[in-house]
DNA sequence: GCGTTTATGTGGTCTGGCGCACAGACGCTG
DNA sequence: CAGCGTCTGTGCGCCAGACCACATAAACGC
């Protein structure tokens, strides 16, 4: 089916004013995104910023014995290249396609004036680092005290409902990668979840058949991280107003 | 001996210039902060925003079972109570007090007002928040991936380091929980290192004898939180000239 | 100094997840 | 449709670290 892109498909970019959305457009260029590709390695300074639409992405930290750790996803709700704002202009994290999809890119220049425009944007973008943050909180504490199946099972489940579709396209050694964990763990983990029929898959393919049931095979982090993300995007849908109630509220002009 | 409290022992508010500085102390509260002491719980909304001067603070996400992992910790270099700023107004985190000591307060109101002046201050906490997510990072992937024995030298070298002495007043069991594991755990690795004469240790109070010893021990984790903080602290000795190459080069009035 | 509280030492058992080494099996490409 | 490369299934042995149950011992209050 022909499939329009648009900018709004991205929250953080619906969320804005429609002038302001339109004066950006001039600098977002559309760029498909390839599952594995490396959007920028660690350490490295970032060319530019990513706005998913329908790809999503992962924040990954690799240590130097090449074992690694996922700390946060970023999908449609998100922008990938934080630090560009944050002063740093490096990262410690490499960002990995987690899923094949599109994003909208602005150069590292344009975004941090955008920023420093200490506009709607601004606050946005915090709002949603703020978010991000905790799920890496949520993640490390995941990390220490949760199953490799219950957190199979939240990475299905916080795919799929970025991906807005149950059919992901991904390898149990991509899913292994990410999580930090043997191959063969995740093929044993996902061996038992399809034999009690919450998910199908083959070579390269899961699909998700019963996300309730995921979702209580799946750790507490999946929730908590799911109920930020909502508040997230309830925020943006109300961004203007809030964010002329806390101008207000806090004496700027 | 005495010893004078002065809201510059705060390396975020040391870069301050003497008249913001000036204009700040009026607002700041100087505050005793005791071994174990909860600043803040999950959820709750942030009364105040924390500068330690000779504290040490932990950042910790409790899960519902009990269970809990320290995410980040902070020193003299930092503050304590970040979503202040970043717009959600409550954390997922708890903040508890690592290491007995004082620290600057101030309401959360000024310290909003203040951030959104856009001045330096704005710049400087942006720039510590990026440092508060590579340590998360970092400890997300240690916690899946390192030992007891490497997680606890990474943990007393940077406790001493921003304790400014070797000589640590805490309890296994505490660190033990900071850390996420079981405190026979601890017993057992603290152990291991005395026996390697690089700690020495008795009821509730740690000894660190040799630190270079200790580094070996550890994991890569330690030096890369290191060299971000160095990085920061000397961003901040630096901040003023920096912020101000960085405007200019933004093209900001 | 004495008892209570709180910290630490120790030992035994159990299991999740790792490392390694293959065997099969799917699917793409030529 | 044959062949090869890449995924996936399985079966070991192994060990760090969890859970449990006490034994000892240091500090503190009275």
């Amino acid at each position: 089916m022909p499939f329009v892109h648009s900018p709004t498909q991205n929250h953080l970019l619906a969320a804005l004013p429609a002038a302001e959305l339109t004066a950006l457009t001039a600098h977002l260029e559309l760029v498909p995104m390839l599952l594995g590709q490396l959007l920028y390695e660690p350490g490295a300074a970032l060319q530019y910023a990513y706005f998913p639409t329908t790809a999503i992405v992962s924040l990954h930290y690799v240590m130097e014995s090449g074992a690694s750790a996922e700390t946060a996803g970023v999908g449609n709700e998100g922008m990938v290249g934080i630090a560009l704002f944050m002063g740093g202009g490096t990262t410690a994290s490499s960002a990995v396609v987690r899923a094949a999809g599109h994003a909208y890119r602005l150069t590292s220049q344009v975004l941090k004036r955008e920023f420093d425009g200490a506009g709607l944007l601004q606050y946005l973008l915090l709002r949603y680092t703020d978010v991000l943050m905790t799920q890496m909180s949520v993640t490390a504490a995941c990390n220490r005290h949760h199953s490799i199946e219950q957190q199979l099972c939240r990475w299905l489940l916080s795919t799929s409902d970025r991906a807005l579709s149950s059919e992901l396209v991904i390898t149990q050694e991509l899913i292994a990668s990410m999580l930090g964990v043997r191959r063969e763990g995740i093929t044993e983990a996902a061996g038992k979840l399809q034999h009690a029929g919450l998910i199908r898959y083959r070579r390269g393919h899961i699909s998700v058949l019963e996300p309730s049931g995921l979702e209580t095979h799946a750790c507490e982090c999946y929730a908590v991280v799911k109920k930020e993300l909502n508040r997230l995007l309830s925020d943006l849908r109300h961004a203007r107003e809030t964010y002329a109630v806390t101008v207000a509220r806090t004496g700027q002009s």
